[in-house]
DNA sequence: CGTTGACTTGAAGGTATTCAAGCTTTGTGG
DNA sequence: CCACAAAGCTTGAATACCTTCAAGTCAACG
């Protein structure tokens, strides 16, 4: 299902808000396509699937995740708007990318020019840090300093706000930092009991010492 | 210390031997540069200082890590002969990376061109699926497991032999793992006395079950 | 042959998980 | 718009796994 925003196609409008990513404008303009409409859920692409053009998010986020045999899940990365996903190796995919919300999605076609790579390698190149400053998040930290570490990531996605949107169910955020639901929800109540955070709905956050956050996460 | 080594600077012989990675072809030749020998623990680059070259092992090997304010460290990576390093967003290194034992590296300038991008890129995304892949392992795998993972991949990287060797202490290998170092080591421990592995000296492990092995890796 | 650093092994303790029950929010049909 | 069902979330108690602390062994090197 495609639909057409009342975003013009090839318009100079950089996508979503002030949330984006800055790298709108390294996009070739060539080649991003009208954005799709996904329903929350969707598989947009599966681990084995053949790989090769690339996705930017228009609204809405995004999961990208592994499985192992038992059905334990490991979510790589979260992806939100104006983020661009879907780079691979070789010819298929590693891993799966799924919809969380009614998310807007943009192909990229990927052509073999040198201009795509010039644009796209420090979009790779934001995906490979951020996967590395998640490593040690996942190997050296406590669940309290991932659940921190977590909000105070958000926080910088969506512009350094106070008030931040979860698009993300708290099994999604445990899969994420590698801790069980309860665990995430554990920490969540412990965190609004001292005062660091209020919770106004589940999928709101509201920081309110966010330096004590910021010290929390190391 | 440089040191010229018995290859000729630009010689069309690929570096290293079986154990190669397969992207050397890829490399610009033109900014290659005569490999400098580094001593056991040499600091290659550090946490904040600029950044702009990549790096390739000649021979020997090197972890990229990161530090918390308390002291744990969390290694992202080990790069073996062969492989390239050193990828970064901005203008700043956000990890260290050091030699592990005497260590060729060769730096690799970058330089603006469209060229280079198109052959760094698939070295980048190289590095970001081998992230992500690790970022499974430190966020839904148990001790054994990591274990196992972390030697398949060694053996992957080294040409699928049997015996492999290990260039890293137990104590870099739980700072990869986001294990203690009495925890793999008892890990290692239980799996000779299972008869899976033979460990005929601290860094070499003769895998005697490769099947078994590779399914506690799932 | 003694010293040093790396590794191994044991015992106790702590943090996150598992299992279980109850609560809250959201969506749906009457 | 309300009632109910379903899903998602929270909280508690018991358990498991890994860590911490401690001691001892092994290997390399002078």
């Amino acid at each position: 299902m495609t639909i057409h925003t009342s975003r013009e196609f090839r318009s100079a409008t950089p996508l979503g808000t002030g949330a984006g990513t800055g790298f709108e404008a390294l996009l070739p303009p060539s080649s991003v396509q009208p954005a799709t409409l996904y329903a929350a859920g969707s598989e947009i692409y599966a681990q084995g699937e053949k790989a090769g053009d690339l996705y930017q998010v228009e609204f809405g986020a995004v999961r990208v995740y592994r499985l192992l045999a038992d059905g334990r899940r490991q979510i790589a990365a979260f992806h939100l708007a104006g983020e661009v996903f879907g780079f691979e190796t070789g010819k298929t995919h590693h891993f799966f990318a799924e919809t969380i919300g009614a998310t807007g999605i943009r192909v990229i076609r990927q052509h073999a020019g040198a201009d795509a790579s010039r644009e796209l390698l420090p979009l790779a190149l934001e995906s490979l840090v951020r996967a590395q400053e998640h490593l040690l998040v996942l190997g050296r930290q406590n669940a309290a300093e991932r659940v921190a570490a977590f909000l105070m990531d958000m926080a910088a996605r969506q512009g350094d706000l106070e008030e931040i949107e979860l698009p993300m169910s708290r099994g999604d955020i445990g899969d994420y930092l590698g801790l069980t639901i309860e665990t995430v929800s554990r920490v969540f109540s412990k965190l609004k009991e001292k005062g660091i955070v209020r919770l106004p709905s589940l999928r709101k956050v509201k920081i309110v010492k966010m330096q004590t956050l910021r010290d929390m996460s190391e």
